[in-house]
DNA sequence: CTTGACCTTCACATTAATGGCAAGGTTTAC
DNA sequence: GTAAACCTTGCCATTAATGTGAAGGTCAAG
């Protein structure tokens, strides 16, 4: 598969798949004319990618989250695999789910009162 | 309470608080000499917005997300907020809880692995 | 074999969040 | 009252993620 069909796949630009690969959290293959060709695996993985980024993920940490489960990398990686990081990471994610289910509530409560208060049903 | 101060209690750069302040999510109110005047509450202001920022909002979506819990805003701005954007931020936190939890999972699962294979417990 | 649609690399622009500095006013302390 | 420490505004720099365009190679269709 070639970069405009992945970009069509997971609506996110050529440009952006190049520089994924550029910071190290993508990895195409290259056919003989030096076409990137990515596997079937990689729609998954950039999404995967965009739903990080837009959580507020860096592609550094990105790149520490996303450790063997590149598309095309055998056992091999196995050895490179950060515990470390991803140990960090992990608590990272957490933590942000803390943040979140907190902002999530305080909402959700500012909401309903308002909702009371003003008679307004939520369905729009 | 002076910039400086609010800074070395939320440990945010008066640079940023200043920042935040023209971007519209701080309202301090200002001392006859001009200065910044912060009431208590605008630390726990400061740090729910490093919160936010941290967990990937923009400052224009957190602009929606404390609407009404302005430190000194009384009654008046009770009128101001936007019960829509509140509601799509709602889905937008929501959508990154899910996000996140799956990562969790996923990388709970893959340390899991790890430490089972290399005998290595997860206390360091 | 030429045209158009794709691909390549390279490079510069932009936006949001942040850092930094400079020139000048204020306040505090000696 | 002078110096140090703070504040003000304004501007320019940086970083990460992204947009965009140029100059050129590849390929499929006519």
């Amino acid at each position: 598969m070639k970069i405009g069909d992945l970009a069509a796949k997971t609506g996110v630009a050529p440009r952006l798949l190049r520089y994924y690969e550029e910071v190290g959290i993508l990895h195409p293959y290259r056919s003989g004319n030096g076409y990137r060709a990515y596997g079937e695996p990689a729609v998954e993985r950039v999404l995967q990618i965009r739903e990080l980024l837009e959580s507020g993920f860096t592609t550094d940490m990105i790149r520490e989250i996303l450790p063997c489960l590149d598309d095309p990398r055998p056992a091999e990686c196995v050895v490179k695999v950060d515990l470390d990081a991803l140990r960090r990471q992990l608590g990272n994610v957490e933590r942000r789910i803390d943040v979140l289910q907190r902002n999530r509530d305080a909402i959700k409560t500012y909401l309903q009162i308002w909702e009371e208060t003003s008679g307004v049903t939520s369905d729009s």
